[in-house]
DNA sequence: GAAATAGTGTCTCTTAGACACTATTTC
DNA sequence: GAAATAGTGTCTAAGAGACACTATTTC
């Protein structure tokens, strides 16, 4: 039952990791892409892999990898699925799985000529598995939006409240009622005001507040029969 | 950048595949689970899981595994997470894919003596990765209830919409509004009424339904920040 | 002052849950 | 009739969204 010697017939190409890094970036999302260095490859974006390493956590080598394309560590990380390209021929038996990261946006850093920022609109054209791997990583944030804090892991530290709306809106893919909003923001206890305002352009500057859950409300959820497909 | 030819260096075992099975009987979830049969096996209980095989989709070999077990197909079949056993020098670099599978129940079939339903209260001790995928299983049906019609699936095709509050009871962990949940149900359009009625003891016999999505709302949801962690 | 953005008070409509019932069966 | 389960009508309190404001900035 053990690997042939010859290993080929009960082994297979060690696991490659993908990780679709996610940010916010003027009220749009945006996917970090790279690309591909080295001698045979070809000039496309593609997102951040690697092979797994010898004796590494799969975990592990989503968070280098990460970490390698970033120049630090993203603030989520999470598995998103496993996938095997069976389309096509010449990867067949090519095992990838892929980790959904979530970057603190509004930095707008620029990154270089061979990584940047997309916005999901005009992104360039990835390889089958690869938009796949971005179009489920959106499914995965918009389905634990609610289970998980992801619009607060999508921004920095500090933050307007119509800028926590905005990640929401571009999450939920529709527009919020703003006083609703915060209605049920501060009945949450999730969030704390600071002493700062910041002023963008024109209009009345905007207070920021800090992620900061405090009171953990015993969620009495009921069954939601409305979200069902 | 390919694979040696010894075959150590970038390969690793194949994919083994597990597959948790859940079904509801008698107000509770139990999990499928068989002896280890073959030569070297320990007599001990263990998921139902197998190798992927060459050229095997890991979707198909999920599925093969789930109908070796259940003699059929289950209602509902989705991946979990992709784990490695970086615990056990032995098992160094095993990597694990779980799938979760919802099954039918109220049938209450014995199973014989190698394979049975448990009752995840008084279950079989496994083994340490083992006991995390069905803990992620849970995790991830209850995460998903509301975007999935997990509840049915655990459900036969007809079914009394006490057994169907029931399976919501195990889902949520706590009791909910007899009124309340079949108000939601029918705002929902999600089931219809059958003629026909069951007798179960005593007390007035309860009217069948049959899980019939019929108009789909079109789900103006918010963001509910009370389910937040 | 105009335009733009931040932030709030009040009203209404929907809905979850409580309460109290009626209905139909077995014992 | 008692016990048990199915199923429903009504009230209340909470919350989402609409509407209409006030507040503070730049131009």
């Amino acid at each position: 039952m053990r690997a042939r010697q010859t290993g080929r017939l009960a082994t297979q190409p060690a696991l490659t990791i993908a990780v679709v890094l996610l940010s916010s970036a003027g009220g749009k999302l945006a996917v970090l892409l790279q690309r591909q260095t080295g001698a045979g490859a070809r000039d496309r974006w593609s997102l951040p892999r690697d092979i797994e390493r010898s004796g590494e956590t799969i975990e592990r080598a989503a968070r280098r990898i990460a970490k390698g394309a970033l120049g630090g560590d993203p603030s989520w990380l999470e598995q998103l699925a496993t996938f095997n390209n069976h389309r096509q021929k010449p990867t067949q038996g090519t095992v990838t799985v892929a980790y959904l990261g979530l970057v603190p946006g509004g930095a707008e850093r620029p990154m270089g000529s061979h990584r940047g920022w997309f916005s999901l609109a005009d992104m360039p054209t990835l390889t089958l598995p690869e938009g796949e791997f971005v179009a489920a990583s959106l499914k995965a944030a918009r389905e634990r939006m609610d289970h998980a804090p992801i619009g607060f892991r999508l921004l920095p530290t500090t933050f307007t409240l119509s800028e926590l709306q905005a990640v929401y809106e571009v999450l939920l893919g529709r527009k919020l009622h703003k006083a609703s909003f915060r209605r049920a923001l501060q009945a949450a206890w999730l969030v704390v005001p600071l002493e700062e305002w910041r002023t963008e352009g024109r209009g009345r500057p905007a207070q920021l507040y800090r992620y900061a859950p405090r009171r953990r409300r015993i969620s009495r959820r009921s069954v939601r029969f409305d979200r069902l497909v």
